[in-house]
DNA sequence: TGCGTCACG
DNA sequence: GACGTACGTGACGCAC
């Protein structure tokens, strides 16, 4: 039966459902203990949209409640949402509506994020997380969301009355089957994380962040300054260049105003690498490398590969390499910014997904229209897009342009090289565990002294980066080798060796690292016999390699007698077999590579949400929703704005991001330090 | 739309 | 026994 709260007179009962008052309808849900809740908006911004209709289902799927949020304020039914259990799919959408009006649901499950988690590490586009793909995998259940695109201009009227409670039918069911798979796949206690974490990330997005506009302006103004004098200066040293003679012109036509301008120009768009593949080669660099996926040969004027090259023409790398550092600032870190803040709020809301990666890191940004904001600045949409936060550069100009409101005070928290130690702790490795717990936590030193044993014979830890700083930054490289999973191949054009030393170099700290050494080998056992690696041993965090099943049946098929008719009939033919051959390992050693690798990475955003989770229960225990804000959130590192007459906020958030760790991994406390001013510093 | 490149962790 | 060999994202411009 479907009930529907509304003052509107032209609203009559009908056969779909009946019209009841705010005291019937919170009556007909006071034995709830559970709420499907669905909202229905005028527009994706929480800032500049409103509500149109709030839906509310039981589990038996008896009563659906539909609210006209036109004639019926929603803060009636604060009480119902704030302290029952709610259901519903994208939570983080309506949470942001809710919040505006100063309602803050506290128990939540969200079967899009619950899915997710079931469904970890799937690539993009095998596995639907929308109500309609959910409803159909589950319940078999067909949902019409035609309607949805129409609410707008139809109203209130019967159809849309009918389409907004059927979203708040199946939410529980979905919910039931959803839990019986994740007792299947041990990720339960997974699915009860994410959704807690659920109204931190909806209120990280209905805080945003501030920007200050002048800041950025002026910022902008000394980019495009910087590139223009970059481009000149490339452009210039072109004309001196007898081999690139070809690509200077003149303009011998002049300009009806200017007259002739006897300056040389230059026919090369530097954006283009394409063209600069070209002079490049006329200047005898080497353009050639190995494409990742295909291993075949191709063009590049990558920075990495072109800065092995030495001596060749340095001056080219400098001008061109300026130029393209200047180019990117200038193209993805200018108006774009600007355009994205909200003129109400005067932030930018921007979007995170919380399972964003495939690691169960969060992602955050989109190239998506945000079509509410565009119209309320008069700008195209596509000029109204969603920047992402996590990877604004780095430097300190860049980074004091978002800056606290006045009277907030502005505090970032990192933890002090997390991956590190929950590497040395999760692959068990005795001597960076020392270095962390009785050194000087220096692992690059014990990365080298285990690289580099011979070299540094005698040599403490503590004192390899004052005595071989080479050896210890030379080392850097093989660590993200090794992190990654790497025999050192990939390494070598970085470190400036042969492969052969490389893997040398990479063997030697196999050698003495035993723990990294094991690890490697059982957690390659491990994901290829059970098709999954395990993120988080606490929660069940699982990344799931989602074909794993025809892997191992195809890993099966490989016999002793089928190797024998290979070797004899289809090694080095190249021909479907040894294709088939060949992709099948290279299957296997990518998950391998991730077996390594997720445990770190997924590990610790498991931690960071975990301290996500406890921010937002002292935000709220300690009445300070709208005055603590959430601001931003990397990989390892949380921004937020407090009152600066609540001296004790930076205290208070590193000893919650220390408690977070220690839920997880106790041996190597993992600290974060606070850094406090009226911007952003890191 | 795919590719190349580069920003971040 | 044979095979593979650097993780995870998003934004932008170019070329088609």
């Amino acid at each position: 039966m479907v009930y529907l709260v509304t003052k509107n007179q032209k609203l009559f009962d009908n056969n779909s459902y009946v019209i009841i008052t705010v005291p019937l309808a919170l009556d007909l849900m006071k034995d709830w203990n559970t709420v499907q809740f669905d909202t229905e908006t005028t527009g994706i911004d929480c800032h500049i949209d409103k509500l149109l209709t709030m839906q509310f289902g039981n589990y038996d799927k008896s009563v659906q409640i539909v609210v006209d949020c036109n004639t019926i304020n929603p803060k009636a039914f604060k009480g119902v949402l704030e302290d029952k259990f709610i259901i519903g799919q994208n939570l983080k959408f309506d949470l942001q509506f809710l919040y505006k009006l100063n309602i803050v649901p506290k128990k939540v499950y969200d079967t899009m994020i619950a899915e997710q988690v079931l469904y970890l590490g799937y690539p993009k586009g095998i596995i639907g997380y929308s109500l309609k793909e959910i409803a159909k995998r589950y319940l078999d259940i067909d949902i019409d969301k035609t309607i949805r695109g129409q609410i707008n201009w139809r109203g209130l009227d019967t159809k849309v009355i009918e389409y907004a409670a059927n979203d708040v039918v199946y939410l529980y069911d979905i919910m039931q089957s959803q839990m019986i798979l994740a007792k299947q796949k041990e990720v339960t206690k997974a699915i009860e994380l994410e959704c807690k974490v659920v109204p931190m990330m909806a209120y990280m997005e209905f805080c945003g962040i501030h920007l200050d506009p002048a800041k950025w302006k002026a910022k902008m103004q000394q980019d495009k300054e910087n590139l223009d004098k970059a481009l000149n200066a490339l452009n210039e040293w072109v004309t001196k260049q007898p081999c690139l003679k070809k690509y200077v012109y003149y303009n011998k036509q002049g300009n009806l105003f200017e007259g002739f301008d006897a300056k040389p120009k230059i026919s090369i768009n530097w954006a283009s690498s394409l063209q600069v593949v070209k002079i490049a080669k006329l200047l005898g660099f080497n353009t050639t490398v190995q494409d990742k996926k295909t291993k075949e040969d191709k063009d590049s004027v990558i920075e990495k590969h072109l800065k092995t090259q030495k001596g060749i023409n340095d001056e080219f790398l400098k001008l061109y390499f300026d130029f393209q550092e200047h180019f990117k600032t200038v193209t993805s870190f200018g108006q774009g910014h600007l355009n994205a803040i909200n003129p109400i709020t005067e932030r930018i809301h921007t979007v995170y997904r919380q399972l964003g990666a495939k690691s169960g890191r969060m992602s955050c940004g989109s190239n998506n229209s945000n079509n509410s904001l565009a119209k309320l600045k008069s700008l195209s949409p596509k000029e109204c897009t969603y920047p992402n936060i996590q990877q604004l550069p780095h430097d300190a100009q860049t980074r004091a342009c978002f800056t606290a409101e006045k009277g907030n005070l502005w505090c970032s928290c990192d933890y002090a090289a997390i991956e590190a130690k929950l590497g040395a702790m999760i692959y068990n490795e005795k001597v960076l565990i020392d270095e962390f717990l009785h050194g000087s936590g220096d692992t690059h030193a014990a990365y080298a002294k285990a690289v580099f044993a011979k070299e540094l014979e005698g040599i403490d830890t503590k004192d390899v980066k004052k005595k071989r700083p080479d050896l210890r930054s030379k080392v850097k490289s093989i660590e993200f080798a090794i992190q990654f999973g790497s025999d050192g191949t990939a390494a070598a054009p970085q470190m400036g060796c042969s492969i052969e030393e490389a893997k040398e170099l990479v063997n030697n700290l196999l050698q003495n690292m035993k723990g990294l050494a094991a690890y490697k080998i059982s957690s390659s056992k491990e994901v290829r016999k059970k098709g999954y690696v395990l993120a988080m041993p606490q929660t069940g965090h699982k990344v799931f390699w989602y074909d794993h099943k025809e892997w191992l049946e195809e890993h099966q098929s490989y016999t002793s007698d089928f190797w024998e008719d290979y070797k004899s009939n289809h090694k080095g033919t190249g021909d479907y077999i040894a294709q088939e051959v060949s992709r099948h390992f290279k299957k296997a050693s990518e998950w391998d590579r991730l077996a390594l690798n997720i445990p770190t990475q997924g590990g610790g955003a498991v931690i960071l949400k975990t301290a996500m989770i406890m921010l937002w229960e002292y935000i709220l225990k300690n009445n300070l929703f709208n005055k603590v804000l959430l601001v931003n959130a990397t990989h390892d590192e949380l921004n937020c704005e407090f009152p600066e007459t609540l001296k004790e906020f930076p205290k208070v958030l590193e000893s919650i991001m220390l408690e977070a760790g220690k839920k997880y991994y106790t041996l190597i406390p993992l600290n974060a330090e606070a850094e406090v001013s009226d911007h952003w510093v890191h």
